[in-house]
DNA sequence: ACTGAGCGT
């Protein structure tokens, strides 16, 4: 399962918000994005898990959780658009 | 060093 974190510090790294997900669970990946031009942190990220009941159980605990001072939005993530559009 | 809506180099 996909989820969508925003809202994060731009002080916190992949580290801590993996570490943050693994409470509650496995996670397959987490992932901060990071600004191309800048290479600093755009204040969001994703972080995929395998199981859907400790994804949610994650999204539900930490969504308005506070991090670094900054309450964190998380919620599960927009579906991927897929390159080829079927007509 | 700084900033603050939003779905990914």
């Amino acid at each position: 399962m996909n989820i969508f974190v925003a809202n994060l510090n731009f002080k916190l790294q992949e580290d801590e918000l993996l570490d943050l997900f693994e409470n509650f669970g496995e996670v397959t990946s987490a992932k901060i994005i990071i600004d191309r031009e800048t290479g600093r942190s755009k204040g969001f990220g994703f972080v995929e898990m395998d199981n859907d009941d400790e994804a949610n159980s994650a999204i539900a605990d930490l969504n308005g959780q506070e991090v670094h001072g900054r309450e964190m939005v998380v919620k599960q993530a927009e579906e991927r658009p897929r390159r080829e559009r079927r007509f």
